[in-house]
RNA sequence: GGGCGCGUAGCUCAGCGGUAGAGCACUACGUUGACAUCGUAGUGGCCACAGGUUCGAUCCCUGUCGCGCCCA
């Protein structure tokens, strides 16, 4: 049955991936013929993703990659897999469940029930992403797809799987080395979704905002000489004051002010530092008082000079109130509503004062349980309460105000009015990255990661990378990586040089649960504190107990309060402990009975990026030393996008370094952003979204594939646009249709299988085997050093430029003639090369293209990738027909130049050759006549009225008497010759500069004395034309 | 403010010490051994600007001007 005209990519694709999988192709060590492992991890798309751009990219390169070493017979797995992605899963579920006004809310049903529902989502919807990777053609190992939450508790059948005990082993462990911590930090939190997030999960957004200045009047009505001065010292200003003068952009947080703080070089302050002043807000009767101090974190020169320090609420604030001893006081629920718990006000305020003054001081805890927010704001939202202590505030004449002019609507009176001064400022706002709400940067307690203890060998390894990489040492081996493109690596180097701490917990259900169970402290457990309820269990003094099960922790926490005499001097002294695992820690059944601690865990889960931290080693089963984790580990390539520099690949560098102490991978390869075809950023409310998928549908995947190859130089965003795709989907119809002129010329080698390498005679036969050598070498040169876009265009130009353009027309002469043999075995064997080279990128037209020329003993999947080289590439036969392809441009174009209809076959006379030349001409005449549209060449001097082709060793002469425009030929020769001219006298200025042919290398001067002579040739043959041209008239 | 890049044909971009390339777009013409999702030919560039290093600079260095991105 003949082939089809075009290839159907819709029907065929999925058929291919079909045959594929049921072939087991893609699985870990198929087609492997030697010992060399290849490895790369996908990066996990979030359960809850579709395939967009970016993905199709990312996937595309590491299919490449993956292909190539699989059919050069390395043991290769590519590693699929999902991420849990906590807070966008639970925010998926979440609205699924809001859908329908009949369903419990998440809180309502409880954790336990909220997780299954999650677990039935992921049941339900998570192989979206891997059916349309599967259509990208991605060749994984579907049969080992991974899961971060494999095997965790409540998982269903079918979620085995022990990533979960990895990611479990790895927090105990890091936390009995003490690289993770809890403490009660300043931490940016999410009010939508009630977490804390990491740093890297804020947005910092632009915002329109306010600047509020108010007056802190001092205590007891004090004043001072307030001076403002200019650069040389003289006063500018100057005024008797009682009051400070503050700017704030968040008028609400003044409630929990500790301080007010100025820069110990301010001058106009330093009256008054020391001293006490008044926060303006508040019922009058409770009025708090709060000392102005120094710091070098206020900037003299903005705003007023003058800072409020509300370290609970703002990151820099923070840093002034640990340094200076403030306290920091919670203004805030989990809702960035402001508190109503705890006691009134007035009491609140009073302990505050006596801090204030110095009389008292508290602990962090019983800090933290005081509510500073006046009874009448309790409750309110942030912005809400905002409004209203402005109000309150230039209700009372506080606020520092300017004169504007207004003009009355009714009278169109002019008159003058006092109003709060308020400066617009553009400002960035902290933004939560998933749920788009303002962070509010909140004091609790959270865990973290000392990310100081385990960076310096993530540093070191690519360090090292980097420093081989550039030596031209780089060893695959060596146990460091280098990060592709350079440029990526200083970004690395920069964030890991600064890094801070990072917060891993999150105060989500669906994750990783800490293991860390908590009880009361032994101290506390005889101090008979607990009994007396002086204090309720919010404020327990607590003991930390990390193990990897509730069983282990109880028994650690039984050898912390059995080991030590808990109850010393106490009459009820205890016999045994029993300690259990409860909801809440508690202590029960002292006065001589056995007594019973209950431990309570930890709610939070761990952050996402903890457990794809460690999906190299995850994901081939570690903890445990399988097979898999021995061959494949440390695995090869990491194929990323910049963004995830920071979230990912840092990460994993520095855990899998400080667990299995190796790096996770030699090579990271960091490509760029799909943009549109404006360079916009694809976003959804932009509209400006390509769907990898409709494109798919519309052109196929190869070409696709094959564009966003193409365009993928290192290091550089690209621009995507569907005529680009069309121009792709093209090429493909090309090989299909070169196909399907070898087989109605019956050059496909059906009978023998696949083609062997051809012994060719014709130099043209001989030529394009060495150009398939060439294009071989290109692309295997460009792959290894990850030119993805070199080895594409390598390929269209081969497949289009070389093959189609050139080889199957010259194929078409010689289709019956002595060599008609020879050639079809070359034809066959070229077009057997172009499937296998170009499989990588375009898997399914080659798949199928091979499919229906032979009868093969393997799918093209599994075919042997060449190992031929320079020993195919024919010298000779290569110059031969540089100069026939040279010869038949020439004589296109002036036959174009001088309007010679398409149809017309001329006849050409030789008027000069050397032996090669005549060689040439001899071997090749059929395909010259052929493509130059000629009708037989005869051998005499230039006759009259002809145009002329100069070409290399002689020239030929097509006489066009009557045809030819006389001065339009004449025009052509001058110009060629006038550009010809501007090169020659390029070339003599450099050989005649004596600097040049002493400095430079011998084989650039070679080179040009060379280009000088053949340019010289032809110039004088170009003239010798001209003159006879002159003749004519 | 700090960091990292980028300014090359109308557009999108390769190239990065030996005198400039591709695709698309555009113009003209279409010749039966596959292909109009095609073929042939052609137009089009002081490689942002100014200095420096060099025999030689689009390429290396410095500065200027524009434009991105990341982090504050």
């Amino acid at each position: 049955m003949p082939m089809e005209k075009t290839f159907n990519a819709a029907e065929a694709e999925t058929r291919l991936y079909e045959a594929w999988e049921s072939a087991g192709a893609f699985k870990a060590g198929a087609n492997a013929s030697r010992e060399d492992t290849f490895c790369i991890m996908i990066p996990p798309p979030n359960v809850t993703g579709s395939l967009h751009m970016g993905h199709a990219f990312n996937n595309t390169l590491q299919d490449i990659l993956v292909r190539w070493h699989r059919m050069r017979g390395f043991d290769t797995l590519w590693q699929p897999g999902q991420d849990h992605a906590g807070i966008a899963t639970q925010m998926v579920v979440e609205r699924e469940l809001a859908k329908d006004k009949s369903n419990q809310t998440r809180r309502e049903m409880g954790r336990e029930a909220f997780l299954a529902k999650v677990w039935e989502w992921k049941g339900k919807s998570g192989d979206t992403i891997i059916n349309q990777l599967k259509r990208l053609g991605a060749s994984c190992d579907w049969s080992r797809n991974a899961f971060t939450m494999s095997g965790a508790p409540g998982a269903p059948a079918g979620e085995e799987g022990n990533f979960h005990d990895a990611v479990i082993k790895v927090f105990v462990d890091l936390y009995n080395k003490g690289y993770i911590y809890r403490g009660k930090r300043l931490v940016n939190w999410d009010p939508h979704f009630e977490t804390a997030i990491s740093d890297l999960e804020v947005e910092q957004v632009e915002v329109q905002g306010h600047m509020w200045h108010f007056k802190y009047p001092l205590a007891d009505g004090q004043t001072y000489e307030y001076v403002e001065k200019d650069e040389d010292g003289n006063v500018t200003f100057r005024e008797t004051r009682d009051y400070i003068s503050i700017a704030t952009t968040r008028p609400e947080t003044m409630l929990g002010d500790g301080a007010v703080a100025v820069h110990p070089s301010d001058e106009r302050y330093a009256p008054i530092v020391g001293k006490l002043c008044e926060i303006p807000v508040g019922p009058k009767e409770h009025r708090r008082l709060i000392p102005i101090i120094t710091d070098e974190y206020p900037d003299p020169s903005f705003g007023s000079g003058a800072v409020k320090i509300t370290g609970a609420h703002d990151f820099n604030d923070y840093g002034v109130a640990k340094r200076g001893n403030i306290p920091c006081y919670r203004l805030m629920d989990t809702k960035a509503q402001m508190r109503a718990d705890g006691a009134a006000y007035a009491e609140a305020a009073a302990i505050a004062m006596s801090v204030a003054k110095g009389e008292r001081q508290l602990s962090e805890a019983e800090v933290d349980a005081i509510n500073l927010v006046p009874d009448d704001l309790r409750g309110l939202d942030r912005y809400e309460a905002r409004r209203r202590v402005i109000d309150q505030i230039t209700a009372e004449g506080l606020a520092v105000t300017i004169l504007q002019k207004s003009i009355d609507k009714e009278t169109g009176a002019e008159h003058l009015e006092r109003v709060p001064f308020v400066e617009q400022n553009k400002m960035m706002q902290p933004h939560g990255d998933r749920s788009k709400v303002v962070i509010e940067p909140m004091l609790t307690d959270q865990w973290f990661v000392d990310t100081a203890k385990i960076v310096e060998p993530a540093l070191e390894a690519v360090r090292k990378g980097m420093a081989a990489h550039e030596a031209g040492t780089f060893d695959e081996k060596a146990g460091y990586t280098r990060i592709l493109p350079e440029r990526d690596a200083k970004t690395y180097f920069h964030w890991l040089e600064n890094i801070e701490p990072w917060c891993i917990s999150r105060q989500l259900w669906w994750g990783h649960q800490i293991p860390v169970w908590y009880g009361p402290t032994k101290d506390f457990v005889s101090s008979m504190a607990w009994r007396d309820g002086v204090s309720d269990k919010g404020t327990w003094p607590l003991q930390t107990f990390c193990a990897a099960t509730a069983e282990e922790a109880c028994k650690i926490a039984h050898a912390y309060y059995w080991n030590e005499e808990i109850a010393a001097g106490d009459t009820r002294a205890i016999g045994d402990i029993l300690v259990a695992e409860g909801a809440e820690p508690s202590i029960a059944g002292f006065a001589g009975e056995l007594p019973e601690i209950q431990i309570a865990r930890d709610p939070d889960v761990l952050d996402t990026w903890f457990s794809s931290g460690l999906w190299p080693i995850g994901t081939l089963g570690w903890p445990e030393d399988t097979e898999e984790l021995k061959k494949y580990f440390p695995t090869d390539v990491l194929v990323t996008g910049f963004d995830i520099i920071f979230f990912w690949v840092a990460r994993m560098m520095m855990m899998q370094l400080a667990v299995v102490d190796q790096v996770p991978f030699h090579t990271v390869y960091v490509h760029a952003l799909v943009r549109d075809e404006k360079g916009k950023k694809m976003s959804k409310s932009l509209g400006n979204v390509l769907d990898p998928l409709d494109l798919i549908a519309e052109y196929g995947a190869d070409a696709v594939r094959f564009t966003l190859t193409a365009m993928a130089a290192m290091g550089r965003d690209l621009k995507l646009s569907k005529d680009r795709i069309a121009g792709y989907r093209n090429f493909t119809t090309k090989l299909w249709n070169a196909t399907r002129f070898a087989e109605m010329n019956g050059a496909l080698r059906r009978d023998v299988g696949t083609a062997d390498l051809p012994q060719a005679s014709h130099t043209v036969n001989r030529w394009i085997i060495g150009e398939t050598a060439r294009a071989r070498l290109a692309v295997d040169e460009a792959l290894a050093a990850y030119r993805f876009n070199d080895a594409a265009n390598t390929l269209y130009a081969f497949v289009w430029g070389k093959v189609c353009d050139w080889y199957v027309e010259f194929a078409k002469p010689l289709m019956d003639g002595e060599q008609a043999a020879e050639t079809r075995a070359t034809m066959a064997w070229v077009l057997d090369q172009c499937y296998v080279l170009m499989h990588p990128f375009m898997p399914f037209i080659t798949e199928e293209l091979w499919g229906q020329t032979g009868e093969r003993a393997k799918m093209l999947v599994h075919a042997d990738w060449p190992s031929y080289g320079a020993e195919l590439i024919d010298t000779d036969a290569d110059r031969e027909m540089n100069w026939v392809i040279g010869l038949i441009e020439e004589i296109r174009s002036a036959r174009m130049q001088m309007h010679v209809p398409a149809g017309l076959k001329l006849p050409i006379v030789m008027t000069a050759m050397d032996d090669k030349g005549r060689a040439a001409w001899a071997n090749n005449e059929p395909m010259i006549t052929r493509l130059a549209r000629l009708d037989g060449m005869t051998e005499s001097a230039a006759p009259k009225g002809a145009i002329t082709v100069a070409v290399e060793g002689g020239s030929f002469a097509i006489p066009l008497e009557g045809v030819i425009d006389i001065a339009e030929e004449k025009a052509r020769l001058s110009k060629t010759l006038e550009k010809l001219e501007k090169d020659l006298n390029g070339l003599r200025g450099r050989l005649s500069n004596p600097k040049f042919v002493e400095s430079a290398p011998e084989e650039i001067v070679d080179e040009t004395r060379e280009k000088l002579g053949l340019g010289e040739d032809e110039a004088a043959k170009l003239k010798a034309a001209l003159s006879r041209l002159a003749e004519v008239n």
